[in-house]
DNA sequence: GTTAGCACTCAATCAAGGAGAGTGCTAACA
DNA sequence: TGTTAGCACTCTCCTTGATTGAGTGCTAAC
């Protein structure tokens, strides 16, 4: 038995049918909602075929029928091509949307998940780059008062960084312009993931060289150091968790709770994103979650890029029975934003 | 009649009883598990009394009582003296864990909202400090890179608020430190809030003298100005959102999205929470509520002040049926230990 | 003033009985 | 041989009615 041109289309009907409804199909819905031309029956019997090959299931002996992962498999993969070059149509328009208000990039983040949640109508995420692998350009501490120093870590790719330090004893202005200097020079070069392993290097080396030391220094130089390895945690920001309480099959309480519960622990969920593939888009769906707890969900991740090199992913959350054809091009769309807006802004610039 | 010490006893019974079950309250019940030393008929007479006085009301005829809002409004006049002087058992602990990963004034709120919630197991929410009156100190500019510079705008109270901006051309770095200073001098000591007005007046000033100025200057000082007026948006910080989830009153998803929808709301909620008083602590039981989406809502709020200064509220949101006692001791311990801190790392040192 | 007793009320639970949607099978038809 | 009409069958959902049980209010006795 094959899936032959008919049975395509029913699938594809109960498929849209079960999307939009989020009910059984039944064989006489189909021949009236969608013109096939042939009578309930024939339906039924084609029906019957792809529950045998796997496509539907029936929950009781009496009702319609609703897709398996199985069927949604089929149905994103026959939509592949379309889905590939598909472009949410508002893209330009989405671009400024998050562009316009995004000045850093914790912003950008938020500004994305938010309207990304907002127009699909499920739960999205953005799991933030790493630090790791950026390099250090260079260390400004900057007086805010007698005991407040705000050190700016800024990165090769333009990103800041910054942590407020509490001295126990003040260190006057030109010496902390001396220590920034200093501290530049020796940490220049080096990526975010070195610290830790050449931090009590840094320490013995500055303690060496009196010169450019102080006492008020070598006293926070520790602490300031641990400030700069602790900055690198991973970070996952999220919108539109309660969207699921609109859907259905979530207005059991307990199963809402479930799964909110299980997306708002970040560090979990984080550790998922970081199985989907590195392609440019990842589809997910049902049990080809390995979480137990997602078998009724798919998910649709892109990743975006920094100079050509992946350094995040952006995704949305939502039921297998989700508008898969909108949720990803409005995915792709928005990690392409991503994407644009950071190499725009964040790239290494060629002149320095 | 009048609330005569059974009455009183009576009532407090049934309050207690229903905070913990949230089940109408019965006559039997009562006279079991509290030991009045009188019959549940006594008590179903003194019950009927109470119903007339609006303290109790039976949702039917053949149920038990539920209290009103007058009856907790009693309850809690009743705990004031109490309350007053109640600090939350683990106050230092509290304090500790709130202070110890606060770094920043965005840290401070976010940990103490996340423990807020996390003890009362209700929604917790801070209404951060406008910065409307606070005295700009310095402002300094921080080259990034050739086309982005972070402005640091540096308040009195040592709080630094940044925006990064983006330059259509190059400013050396010596430029920008002179920039710095000229903006500084002719910034220190105006509010946030009076930037808006005389914003146009330090652009013209700049203007004319060309010694301090230069045309990448000129050409970024609106729109920097502008960033600065933009900073001083109302920030509501909220956690523990979907806890209500677990509360049988909200089993329903349709109330329970009604509810979150509305808190989620941040600016509407942070309209909401203006109205409450001045006062250090304070209780808005359901219909006391201006608000019909909270009728069955109380809001506990307290304020925190910096130099004795009300500048900030935080408080819980939670059913009417709520663990006063908990939850009013904890958000006022809270409500301290974030006084503490703030004052500990943000008031006006006197040196300066 | 307190209490035991009893009739009464009403929500919640459960079983029984359609109604309705949908299927599978069979036999007839093109 | 594929398609279709017809029909019996199944199973959920909804309604209805009966039962249960918690709780009350009233009355009369203590």
């Amino acid at each position: 038995m094959s899936l032959d041109k008919r049975k395509v289309k029913i699938l594809k009907a109960i498929i849209t049918s079960y999307i939009d409804n989020a009910e059984a199909v039944g064989s006489r819905t189909i021949s009236k909602k969608y013109e096939l031309g042939v009578s309930p029956a024939t339906i039924r019997n084609e029906m019957s075929d792809l529950e045998d090959m796997g496509y539907l299931v029936q929950p009781h002996t009496s009702s319609g029928r609703i897709p398996t992962d199985k069927a949604y498999r089929y149905y994103v993969n026959d939509l592949w091509e379309k889905i590939k070059s598909s472009r949410h149509p508002n893209l330009a328009q989405l671009r400024k949307i998050i562009e316009e208000k995004s000045n850093e990039l914790d912003e950008l983040f938020k500004n994305s998940v938010r309207i990304l949640s907002q127009f699909t109508r499920y739960t999205s995420f953005v799991v933030a780059p790493q630090l790791k692998q950026s390099v250090i350009k260079r260390i400004q501490l900057v007086p805010v008062s007698e005991h407040k120093v705000l050190m700016l870590i800024i990165l090769q790719a333009n990103i800041v960084k910054q942590v407020m330090l509490r001295l126990n004893s003040p260190i006057p202005f030109d010496q902390l312009e001396k220590i920034s200097a200093s501290l530049s020079e020796r940490m220049y070069g080096y990526k975010m993931e070195d610290i830790d392993t050449i931090k009590d290097t840094i320490i013995k080396e500055l303690y060496i060289s009196k010169e450019t030391s102080s006492d008020a220094l070598m006293e926070i130089l520790p602490y300031l150091m641990e400030q700069i390895a602790k900055l690198d945690d991973l970070n996952v920001y999220s919108d539109g968790i309660t969207n699921i309480l609109d859907l259905p099959e979530y207005n059991d309480v307990v199963k809402a709770r479930e799964f909110i519960s299980f997306v708002e622990d970040k560090s979990s969920f984080a550790k998922l994103l970081q199985h989907t593939g590195d392609s440019d888009l990842d589809i997910c769906i049902g049990s080809e979650n390995k979480h137990l707890e997602l078998k009724d969900c798919s998910l649709i991740t892109a990743t975006y890029k920094l100079n050509g090199k992946l350094i995040g992913r952006i995704g949305v959350i939502g039921p297998t029975r989700m508008d898969y054809d909108n949720v990803i091009s409005t995915v792709k769309s928005i990690s392409d934003a991503i994407s644009d807006i950071i190499n725009q802004n964040y790239s290494i610039e060629n002149k320095e």
